[in-house]
DNA sequence: CCCAAATTTCGAAAAATATGGAAATACGAA
DNA sequence: TTCGTATTTCCATATTTTTCGAAATTTGGG
């Protein structure tokens, strides 16, 4: 992981509203969600949220595939797993640092 | 940790140049770094350094210690351990998320 | 082909960020 | 106190980000 990659994952999810979206894709699990969908979580214009997912997927922290007429969004965890290792990589000195390596989410 | 206060830490080293600045600062460990040395291995003027590092004390990620003249800086491990937390809790669903969990390295 | 639904792109304004020179401040030493 | 070093604050500017209405686009169905 190049430190310019990890910077524009770190800064696309250093956006509140961006940082909610990530976390409603995680929560909806592997299924995805429509773009639809999060919308009406987010309560947002389309055109911002449009945005904000093409921010998140242009990083590499999102995926999109379409069915239809809608697009489906997914969290990608590989993606994040690399992110969180970098920042590992130069964390976990000293104190505890065991985030929750065995854990089942979405 | 809440949104919030996450969002705030990830924007903070969401820009290249202080995600540079920690990663030395995480690299000088415990002993931390005078703010003058840091500035001597960025090569950036010393009124932009001490934007970014106000930015990275402000949101919690760094430390700062008077001795005389100079302030010894230094990456906050808590800080980032907790961060590392809610981004893990979003994370790990599934793909191997086991963030180097006994690293040793400042 | 034409329509309707889903989503993006365009265009534009407000706000926030990044940057750095110059001046101010903090601190210890002489 | 006066000086010199270390660092911040002030101020101003260029750039980027955020926001969103309106128009355009995509896709499948009738």
């Amino acid at each position: 992981m190049k430190l310019e990659k990890a910077a524009s994952q770190l800064e696309a999810l250093g956006n509140p509203t961006r940082l909610q979206l990530y976390r409603i894709l995680v929560r909806a699990g592997d299924d995805g969600l429509a773009v639809g969908s999060v919308q009406g979580k987010l309560d947002i214009p389309s055109s911002t949220l449009s945005h904000h997912l093409k921010r998140l997927v242009d990083t590499g922290l999102v995926t999109q595939e379409r069915q239809a007429t809608t697009l489906i969004c997914r969290a990608n965890y590989p993606g994040m797993n690399a992110l969180i290792g970098y920042l590992a990589d130069e964390c976990c000195a000293d104190a505890a640092c065991a985030p929750a390596a065995g854990k089942a989410l979405a």
